[in-house]
DNA sequence: TTATATGCAAACGCTTTGCATCACG
DNA sequence: CGTGATGCAAAGCGTTTGCATATAA
């Protein structure tokens, strides 16, 4: 993942390119899996980089905004955040539980599901969370 | 839904059946749609039932272990319970964005999607979390 | 130049915990 | 009786906010 989609993708929606924002940016395009606010806040101490803890939150806040970040609810109840790719369409994540790398996952074949829950139900769906645990390819090689 | 059946599958599992927990799954079984810890400490202490903040987190924590209630994250970022009948198969809810009514969802059909999932991923899931918002029948009608 | 973004620190809200006491079984 | 459950109040922790200042455009 590259920063520079994400700041991209902030400027061309007409917010300011600042320099927290571009720390941010490279920050959370160098991470593998999902993240916490403070795992940022962290990284950015030790490296100096300048980045309070009020503009993370601001931040990922305008990130979600833009689908430029997910945000996660982890089985443990914890939240996290993972990076996606912009302007996709509406996708999910499959998040590894042992080492927390995620990969989207399109929505094919869901909205088969969704219509028949809308149909047995008489709801209509405006909307859905799909969140999907387990082991990525690497990880079950080494279990 | 009825408190007999929080309070049986209580007993069953090998809790105490004490009297804050009997006032507690009466509170659950009389809740329309879904609702918060502190939703149920203000109708306690309206009524004067003496159960106690503490009282509540645990007891729901020992509920949704059971399967009794099933923790919901809310688009809004809000934590939610709603119950659920006991010993079902594994199931989702669909919930209505207007007055919180929430219907149980069969996971049928999802299993293809998730088999489908793990294919092209190369994942192995292990869980997944599902949750539907819309207008249930009752809020269609009246929109 | 001016609206937007930031830093700081305090407030916030939900949830958990320690510990003494209570009461179910 | 003994262990599990409760009440109370305080602590914890992630997140948000107000306000003065700084800065991108």
């Amino acid at each position: 993942m590259d920063a520079t989609a994400i700041t991209g993708a902030l400027e061309h929606a007409g917010y300011r390119l600042t320099s927290p924002r571009r720390a941010l940016a490279e920050l959370i395009a160098n991470r593998r899996g999902h993240f916490t606010a403070e795992e940022l806040l962290d990284e950015s101490r030790r490296r100096r980089l300048g980045v309070t803890r009020a503009t993370i939150f601001r931040s990922l806040d305008v990130l979600a905004d833009l689908e430029l970040v997910e945000r996660l609810d982890l089985p443990s109840g914890d939240h996290a955040f993972v990076a996606c790719r912009p302007s996709q369409e509406h996708h999910h994540h499959i998040v590894c539980s042992s080492c927390g790398r995620s990969v989207e996952v399109a929505d094919n074949g869901f909205d088969t599901v969704a219509a028949s829950i809308a149909r047995q139900t008489g709801y209509r769906v405006d909307l859905h969370r799909l969140e999907l645990f387990g082991l990525c390819p690497a990880c079950r090689q080494r279990a």
